[in-house]
RNA sequence: GUGGUUUUAGCUCAGUUGGUUAGAGCGCCUGAUUGUGGUUCAGGAGGUCGUGGGUUCGAGCCCCAUAUUCCACCCCA
């Protein structure tokens, strides 16, 4: 048979582990930084707990679990009878893979809340499943890397959020990405003027889609949605709204004093901004969006979305304040807030721009060649004394030609080869050849990993 | 889930209105070079043309189904 592997899956080959290694490494070391500490969960969760999180469509890209065993003889007979796919789903699954770390993350708290100390801060780096279909930059298989908050209103959390896409991004190498922020009770002070608080949803769906199909497209799905042209015309300030975010705020403040829930987003994010004034960013620039509504419906308070502006592609990067995650496994009144980044659409980014440094590819520094059985014994505790030492070092392992261990070094990119025949034998110096320059010297032993080490 | 697109050697791709034995570049293997890769030269191997059906005297090419790739929706990292 002919080898494959599902639909939006991939493999990944010694260089791209190595480099999405590199990514997951930095990016935990900025989320250690600001004291978050990591957690992992199962790959799999009970389907009860994951489904009704994410919305109707949310719900079908669950990668459901089929039973173990003889699960269709256990299953009602009266919906097996109709093919009703949908009811019949619950009776012969259930577990389902993880679509999010987020939801896992609420469970974990509810489960744990004994052990943990409020406010409880950690990250999560582990790949989720969503049975969507491919693109580019969209994989079925993909890795979050996810740090919340939980126990804590403070909006310093979400200026410290702004602070680690800034030197996380920054420290991979990226040079122009925005962060737009906006706050879902500005959205719904807007929905309130309106007098149609019920379409939040559709009115963000909506303005939301305004870089793709423009003003006179966002009205026209308006109207669609159930709203009309005075709706509209009310509207069209906010999604016009422009200039820098003080202001933005300016005219919000203005617009929005009659609603209390729009005056307390606002109120929030100038706080935010304002923590924000303390802290020198790196290379981000940090917007103001009205548009951005992405992202899931718990949000509540602040919204965060990032994108690259030097290459095209999705949001890198996503989250928000959710006052009542855990509510729904039981656990009320515990506010959370938290930020994603997409480590696959990063590693993208960063193959476009050609970011990755060189040395993050190689693994082994010297390979010793094999000449012959008494070569090779020779060769053994030179190869235990340089790893002792730290250096990365394989001996060829067998005596092939020594043309083709050269091209075995050559096609792994070893830098250093060392040369071990009766002569090196003989005189105890060895022949070093750097093979980046092709240049040559004899060396003992102490010398070389004097080099090398 | 809707509409379109891609698939030919290990890789990137040619392949004429359906017509003899399906090609190129790169890579790979062997030798020139029994102690030297990356350069050069000579030679060689490698294909059920995504898969399964169908039309035809004859299919890489036409038709149907299916898988896969990418794209636009929907939604999302």
């Amino acid at each position: 048979m002919k080898p494959s592997i599902p639909k939006g899956t991939r493999d990944f080959s010694p260089v791209e582990v190595t480099r999405r290694t590199y990514i997951f490494d930095t990016i935990k070391r900025v989320f250690q930084k600001f004291g978050y500490q990591p957690i992992e969960t199962p790959v799999m969760e009970n389907l009860s707990t994951l489904t009704g999180k994410y919305g109707e469509e949310g719900d079908q890209l669950i990668f459901k679990v089929l039973n173990s065993g003889d699960f269709l003889s256990k299953a009602d007979a009266k919906k097996l009878e109709d093919r009703n796919s949908k009811a019949l789903t619950f009776e012969i699954s259930e577990k389902a893979l993880r679509y999010d770390l987020t939801v896992p993350f609420a469970r974990y708290v509810v489960m744990h809340q004994n052990e943990i100390a409020m406010p409880f801060k950690r990250y999560q780096v582990q790949p989720v499943w969503r049975a969507d279909r491919p693109q580019k930059g969209r994989y079925r298989e993909f890795y979050q890397c996810d740090a919340d908050v939980v126990g804590s209103e403070s909006l310093l959390n979400e200026a410290e959020f702004v602070c680690i896409y800034d030197e996380a991004l920054s420290n991979l190498g990226l040079n122009d990405f925005t962060i737009k922020i906006n706050n879902r009770k500005i959205l719904s002070g807007i929905a309130e003027i309106i007098g149609k608080p019920e379409l939040i949803v559709d009115m963000t769906v909506a303005i939301d889609k305004l870089d793709k199909i423009g003003y006179d497209g966002v009205v026209k799905e308006l109207i669609e949605r159930g709203f009309n042209e005075q709706d509209v015309e009310i509207l069209r300030p906010f999604i016009e709204l422009s200039g820098s975010n003080e202001e933005k705020l300016q005219v919000l403040r203005s617009s929005l004093r009659s609603t209390e829930i729009g005056k307390k987003g606002i109120e929030e994010l100038e706080t935010i901004f304002s923590y924000l004034s303390a802290f020198e960013l790196k290379k981000a620039k940090v917007e103001l969006d009205i548009t951005l509504a992405r992202g899931l419906n718990y949000y509540t308070g602040a919204i965060f979305e990032v994108k690259s502006n030097e290459v095209q592609m999705g949001s890198i990067g996503g989250g928000g304040r959710y006052d009542d995650l855990t509510g729904m496994f039981g656990l009320k009144g515990v506010t959370g807030a938290g930020i994603s980044f997409g480590a696959d659409r990063i590693y993208d980014v960063m193959l476009d721009l050609n970011l990755f440094p060189e040395s993050a590819v190689i693994s082994t520094k010297v390979l010793i060649t094999n000449f012959d059985a008494n070569a090779e014994k020779y060769a053994l505790p030179i190869l235990a004394k340089l790893r002792a030492e730290g250096v990365n070092t394989e001996l060829y392992p067998s005596s092939s030609k020594l043309q083709k261990q050269m091209k075995y070094a050559d096609a792994k990119r070893i830098p250093y080869v060392i040369l071990i025949g009766d002569e090196e034998i003989q005189s105890g110096q060895l022949t070093i050849k750097n093979m980046i320059s092709g240049e040559q010297e004899k060396l003992a032993i102490e010398s070389i990993i004097a080099k090398l080490a």
